[in-house]
DNA sequence: ATAAACCCTGTAGGTACTACAGACTCAAGA
DNA sequence: TCTTGAGTCTGTAGTACCTACAGGGTTTAT
Protein backbone atom coordinates (compact mmCIF):
# COMPACT_ATOMS: atom_id res chain seq x y z
CA UNK A 1 0.00 0.00 0.00
CA UNK A 2 1.52 3.99 -0.80
CA UNK A 3 1.97 5.55 2.00
CA UNK A 4 -0.05 8.79 2.57
CA UNK A 5 1.52 11.58 2.38
CA UNK A 6 -0.36 14.50 4.32
CA UNK A 7 1.81 17.55 4.65
CA UNK A 8 1.81 20.72 5.92
CA UNK A 9 3.36 23.74 6.30
CA UNK A 10 5.54 25.19 9.52
CA UNK A 11 2.41 27.02 11.08
CA UNK A 12 0.23 23.60 11.01
CA UNK A 13 3.25 22.04 12.36
CA UNK A 14 3.40 24.86 14.92
CA UNK A 15 -0.03 24.48 16.08
CA UNK A 16 0.41 20.29 16.22
CA UNK A 17 3.47 20.19 18.39
CA UNK A 18 2.85 23.07 20.37
CA UNK A 19 6.24 24.78 19.11
CA UNK A 20 6.78 28.08 18.10
CA UNK A 21 7.11 28.40 14.53
CA UNK A 22 10.82 30.51 14.75
CA UNK A 23 11.77 27.80 17.41
CA UNK A 24 10.77 25.12 14.46
CA UNK A 25 12.83 27.57 11.97
CA UNK A 26 15.73 27.38 14.96
CA UNK A 27 16.36 23.39 15.48
CA UNK A 28 16.02 23.42 11.40
CA UNK A 29 19.25 25.48 11.80
CA UNK A 30 21.04 23.73 14.42
CA UNK A 31 19.68 20.58 12.66
CA UNK A 32 18.37 18.99 15.18
CA UNK A 33 15.52 19.00 12.85
CA UNK A 34 15.88 18.22 8.96
CA UNK A 35 15.73 20.30 6.27
CA UNK A 36 12.16 19.40 4.84
CA UNK A 37 10.93 19.50 1.14
CA UNK A 38 9.74 22.65 -0.37
CA UNK A 39 6.41 24.19 -2.13
CA UNK A 40 7.39 25.88 -5.61
CA UNK A 41 7.21 29.13 -3.44
CA UNK A 42 9.69 27.83 -0.91
CA UNK A 43 7.20 27.15 1.75
CA UNK A 44 8.53 24.47 3.83
CA UNK A 45 6.21 21.18 3.87
CA UNK A 46 6.16 18.87 7.11
CA UNK A 47 4.95 15.16 7.24
CA UNK A 48 3.96 13.00 9.93
CA UNK A 49 7.39 11.95 10.44
CA UNK A 50 8.73 15.74 11.11
CA UNK A 51 5.46 16.08 13.88
CA UNK A 52 6.50 12.91 15.58
CA UNK A 53 10.19 14.32 15.90
CA UNK A 54 9.49 17.87 16.98
CA UNK A 55 7.14 16.36 19.89
CA UNK A 56 9.68 13.96 21.01
CA UNK A 57 11.74 16.75 20.97
CA UNK A 58 9.29 19.19 22.70
CA UNK A 59 8.46 16.56 25.35
CA UNK A 60 12.29 16.15 26.01
CA UNK A 61 12.92 19.84 26.75
CA UNK A 62 9.89 20.01 28.96
CA UNK A 63 11.26 17.36 30.86
CA UNK A 64 14.69 19.56 31.03
CA UNK A 65 16.68 17.81 28.60
CA UNK A 66 19.36 20.05 26.86
CA UNK A 67 19.29 20.43 23.34
CA UNK A 68 22.69 18.35 23.21
CA UNK A 69 21.13 15.79 25.03
CA UNK A 70 18.33 15.47 22.67
CA UNK A 71 20.71 15.42 19.89
CA UNK A 72 22.58 12.03 21.77
CA UNK A 73 18.77 10.21 22.15
CA UNK A 74 18.25 11.47 18.68
CA UNK A 75 21.09 10.11 17.04
CA UNK A 76 20.56 7.08 18.88
CA UNK A 77 16.52 6.65 17.76
CA UNK A 78 17.77 7.66 13.98
CA UNK A 79 20.99 5.11 14.36
CA UNK A 80 18.23 2.26 15.09
CA UNK A 81 20.63 0.65 16.69
CA UNK A 82 20.16 2.32 20.11
CA UNK A 83 20.06 -0.17 23.47
CA UNK A 84 17.74 0.40 26.52
CA UNK A 85 20.93 0.98 28.77
CA UNK A 86 22.28 3.88 26.49
CA UNK A 87 19.17 5.83 26.55
CA UNK A 88 19.13 5.04 30.27
CA UNK A 89 22.49 6.50 30.95
CA UNK A 90 21.80 9.59 29.51
CA UNK A 91 18.46 9.56 31.28
CA UNK A 92 19.73 8.46 34.39
CA UNK A 93 22.87 11.29 34.33
CA UNK A 94 19.80 13.79 33.87
CA UNK A 95 17.90 12.71 36.69
CA UNK A 96 21.06 13.38 38.99
CA UNK A 97 21.63 16.67 37.48
CA UNK A 98 17.61 17.64 38.50
CA UNK A 99 18.16 15.90 42.22
CA UNK A 100 20.67 18.40 42.62
CA UNK A 101 19.34 21.51 41.34
CA UNK A 102 16.43 20.34 43.32
CA UNK A 103 18.89 20.03 46.92
CA UNK A 104 20.78 23.47 45.60
CA UNK A 105 17.31 25.68 45.06
CA UNK A 106 16.16 23.93 48.51
CA UNK A 107 18.76 25.44 50.14
CA UNK A 108 18.40 28.73 48.78
CA UNK A 109 14.49 27.81 49.76
CA UNK A 110 15.44 27.60 53.62
CA UNK A 111 17.77 31.02 53.61
CA UNK A 112 15.57 33.14 51.33
CA UNK A 113 12.75 31.82 54.36
CA UNK A 114 15.32 32.40 56.76
CA UNK A 115 15.87 36.42 56.05
CA UNK A 116 12.24 36.49 55.42
CA UNK A 117 10.55 35.32 58.82
CA UNK A 118 13.24 38.05 60.03
CA UNK A 119 11.33 41.38 58.39
CA UNK A 120 10.09 43.28 61.15
CA UNK A 121 8.00 45.13 57.67
CA UNK A 122 9.19 48.34 59.37
CA UNK A 123 9.15 51.33 57.17
CA UNK A 124 12.73 52.21 58.46
CA UNK A 125 16.27 52.13 56.68
CA UNK A 126 17.06 48.65 58.54
CA UNK A 127 16.43 45.64 57.29
CA UNK A 128 17.67 41.86 57.69
CA UNK A 129 17.66 40.90 54.42
CA UNK A 130 20.12 43.70 53.21
CA UNK A 131 22.20 42.56 56.29
CA UNK A 132 22.60 39.09 55.38
CA UNK A 133 23.01 39.57 52.13
CA UNK A 134 25.88 42.61 52.44
CA UNK A 135 27.89 39.90 54.91
CA UNK B 1 40.01 61.15 61.18
CA UNK B 2 41.34 60.55 57.67
CA UNK B 3 39.67 57.84 55.76
CA UNK B 4 42.03 54.93 54.99
CA UNK B 5 42.29 54.42 51.37
CA UNK B 6 44.22 51.38 51.02
CA UNK B 7 43.07 50.80 47.04
CA UNK B 8 43.73 47.40 44.97
CA UNK B 9 43.67 46.25 41.73
CA UNK B 10 40.77 44.45 39.75
CA UNK B 11 42.86 40.83 40.60
CA UNK B 12 42.77 41.48 43.94
CA UNK B 13 39.32 42.99 44.21
CA UNK B 14 38.57 39.17 42.36
CA UNK B 15 40.22 37.48 44.89
CA UNK B 16 38.57 39.30 47.67
CA UNK B 17 35.29 39.05 46.49
CA UNK B 18 35.19 35.62 44.80
CA UNK B 19 33.78 37.24 41.63
CA UNK B 20 35.89 36.72 37.78
CA UNK B 21 38.08 39.63 36.77
CA UNK B 22 35.56 39.62 33.46
CA UNK B 23 32.32 39.28 35.58
CA UNK B 24 33.66 42.52 37.80
CA UNK B 25 34.41 44.37 33.74
CA UNK B 26 30.95 43.10 33.21
CA UNK B 27 29.04 44.63 36.15
CA UNK B 28 30.91 47.87 35.44
CA UNK B 29 29.66 47.89 31.75
CA UNK B 30 25.99 46.98 33.02
CA UNK B 31 26.50 49.78 35.54
CA UNK B 32 25.56 47.57 38.70
CA UNK B 33 29.50 48.01 39.44
CA UNK B 34 30.41 51.95 39.43
CA UNK B 35 33.34 52.96 37.16
CA UNK B 36 36.40 53.06 39.67
CA UNK B 37 39.13 55.44 39.75
CA UNK B 38 42.53 54.60 37.92
CA UNK B 39 45.90 54.58 37.93
CA UNK B 40 48.11 56.93 35.70
CA UNK B 41 48.16 54.09 33.17
CA UNK B 42 44.64 53.73 33.38
CA UNK B 43 44.88 50.58 35.97
CA UNK B 44 40.94 50.22 37.95
CA UNK B 45 41.87 51.16 41.33
CA UNK B 46 38.96 49.64 43.93
CA UNK B 47 38.39 50.10 47.41
CA UNK B 48 36.97 48.50 50.38
CA UNK B 49 33.02 49.77 49.59
CA UNK B 50 33.59 48.50 46.66
CA UNK B 51 34.58 44.83 47.87
CA UNK B 52 31.39 45.01 50.07
CA UNK B 53 29.40 46.54 47.15
CA UNK B 54 30.55 43.68 44.92
CA UNK B 55 30.27 40.91 47.64
CA UNK B 56 26.65 41.98 48.34
CA UNK B 57 26.10 40.88 44.22
CA UNK B 58 27.84 37.82 44.72
CA UNK B 59 25.35 36.72 47.75
CA UNK B 60 22.63 37.71 46.09
CA UNK B 61 23.84 35.63 42.68
CA UNK B 62 24.39 32.78 45.08
CA UNK B 63 20.77 32.84 45.96
CA UNK B 64 19.32 32.94 42.90
CA UNK B 65 18.31 36.57 42.30
CA UNK B 66 18.73 37.81 38.79
CA UNK B 67 21.03 41.09 37.96
CA UNK B 68 17.53 43.21 37.57
CA UNK B 69 16.65 41.89 41.10
CA UNK B 70 19.64 42.96 42.66
CA UNK B 71 20.11 46.06 40.34
CA UNK B 72 16.38 47.28 42.47
CA UNK B 73 17.72 46.11 45.68
CA UNK B 74 21.04 48.19 44.89
CA UNK B 75 18.78 51.35 43.91
CA UNK B 76 17.14 50.49 47.42
CA UNK B 77 20.40 50.62 49.48
CA UNK B 78 21.75 53.41 47.35
CA UNK B 79 19.23 55.81 47.71
CA UNK B 80 19.44 54.65 51.69
CA UNK B 81 15.12 55.56 51.40
CA UNK B 82 14.53 51.43 51.89
CA UNK B 83 11.74 50.22 53.81
CA UNK B 84 12.26 47.13 55.19
CA UNK B 85 8.65 46.34 53.74
CA UNK B 86 10.07 46.86 50.19
CA UNK B 87 13.18 44.67 50.15
CA UNK B 88 10.75 42.14 51.64
CA UNK B 89 8.66 42.45 48.97
CA UNK B 90 11.31 41.59 46.62
CA UNK B 91 12.80 38.46 48.30
CA UNK B 92 9.16 37.04 49.17
CA UNK B 93 8.99 37.38 44.98
CA UNK B 94 12.31 35.59 44.40
CA UNK B 95 10.98 33.43 47.44
CA UNK B 96 7.85 31.92 45.62
CA UNK B 97 9.63 32.12 42.06
CA UNK B 98 12.08 29.45 44.00
CA UNK B 99 9.19 27.33 45.38
CA UNK B 100 7.83 27.25 42.14
CA UNK B 101 10.95 26.10 40.49
CA UNK B 102 11.42 23.27 42.96
CA UNK B 103 7.92 21.91 42.47
CA UNK B 104 8.26 21.97 38.62
CA UNK B 105 11.80 20.01 39.48
CA UNK B 106 10.21 17.87 41.88
CA UNK B 107 7.22 16.84 38.51
CA UNK B 108 10.15 16.21 36.42
CA UNK B 109 12.52 13.74 38.91
CA UNK B 110 9.39 12.03 38.82
CA UNK B 111 8.53 11.92 35.43
CA UNK B 112 12.07 10.69 34.67
CA UNK B 113 12.48 8.51 37.77
CA UNK B 114 9.02 6.71 36.99
CA UNK B 115 10.55 6.09 32.81
CA UNK B 116 13.99 4.63 34.40
CA UNK B 117 12.38 2.27 36.51
CA UNK B 118 10.68 0.49 33.79
CA UNK B 119 14.10 0.30 32.23
CA UNK B 120 14.97 -3.32 31.76
CA UNK B 121 18.44 -2.42 30.25
CA UNK B 122 18.54 -4.47 27.43
CA UNK B 123 20.70 -4.24 24.44
CA UNK B 124 17.98 -4.28 21.78
CA UNK B 125 16.42 -1.50 20.47
CA UNK B 126 13.20 -1.32 22.48
CA UNK B 127 13.17 1.35 25.45
CA UNK B 128 10.45 2.91 27.47
CA UNK B 129 12.42 5.86 28.18
CA UNK B 130 12.51 6.29 24.16
CA UNK B 131 8.84 5.37 23.96
CA UNK B 132 7.35 7.66 26.86
CA UNK B 133 9.56 10.49 25.06
CA UNK B 134 7.93 9.61 21.76
CA UNK B 135 4.03 10.31 23.44
C1' DA C 1 67.27 46.72 31.52
C1' DT C 2 64.42 43.17 31.05
C1' DA C 3 61.20 39.63 32.00
C1' DA C 4 57.09 38.04 34.24
C1' DA C 5 52.84 39.04 35.78
C1' DC C 6 49.31 41.89 35.49
C1' DC C 7 45.90 44.89 33.24
C1' DC C 8 43.53 47.31 29.22
C1' DT C 9 39.70 47.44 25.28
C1' DG C 10 36.86 45.34 22.17
C1' DT C 11 34.77 41.52 20.13
C1' DA C 12 32.93 36.95 19.69
C1' DG C 13 31.06 32.88 21.66
C1' DG C 14 27.90 29.99 24.54
C1' DT C 15 22.41 28.36 25.57
C1' DA C 16 17.81 28.36 23.83
C1' DC C 17 15.31 30.90 22.06
C1' DT C 18 12.30 35.37 20.52
C1' DA C 19 11.38 39.40 17.74
C1' DC C 20 11.65 41.97 14.29
C1' DA C 21 12.04 44.06 8.94
C1' DG C 22 11.05 43.76 4.37
C1' DA C 23 9.91 40.79 0.87
C1' DC C 24 7.39 36.99 -1.09
C1' DT C 25 3.42 33.24 -1.57
C1' DC C 26 -0.98 31.31 -1.15
C1' DA C 27 -6.04 30.74 -0.76
C1' DA C 28 -10.41 32.70 -0.96
C1' DG C 29 -13.82 36.13 -2.07
C1' DA C 30 -15.77 39.97 -5.27
C1' DT D 1 -9.25 37.85 -12.76
C1' DC D 2 -7.90 40.73 -9.39
C1' DT D 3 -7.29 41.81 -4.78
C1' DT D 4 -6.88 41.26 -0.05
C1' DG D 5 -5.24 39.25 4.02
C1' DA D 6 -3.02 35.70 6.21
C1' DG D 7 0.81 33.03 6.05
C1' DT D 8 5.72 32.32 5.11
C1' DC D 9 10.56 33.47 3.70
C1' DT D 10 15.64 35.04 5.05
C1' DG D 11 18.63 37.34 7.84
C1' DT D 12 19.88 39.90 11.75
C1' DA D 13 19.75 41.36 16.38
C1' DG D 14 18.23 40.97 20.98
C1' DT D 15 17.48 38.41 25.73
C1' DA D 16 20.49 36.70 30.48
C1' DC D 17 24.85 36.15 32.32
C1' DC D 18 28.67 35.56 31.66
C1' DT D 19 33.55 33.47 29.52
C1' DA D 20 37.37 33.58 26.39
C1' DC D 21 40.14 35.35 23.53
C1' DA D 22 43.58 38.85 20.66
C1' DG D 23 46.76 42.24 20.66
C1' DG D 24 48.22 45.68 23.01
C1' DG D 25 50.12 48.62 27.40
C1' DT D 26 51.72 48.79 32.69
C1' DT D 27 53.88 47.48 36.91
C1' DT D 28 57.07 45.19 39.72
C1' DA D 29 61.00 42.48 40.80
C1' DT D 30 65.46 41.08 39.69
Amino acid sequence: MRSQKREFTIGALSKYSGVNIETIRYYEKIKIMPSPPRSQGGYRLYNESHRRRLSFIRRSRELGFSLEEIRGLLTLVDDKSYTCAQVENITVNHLNTTRRKIADLQKLEAALDGMVSKCHGGHVPDCPVIDALSL
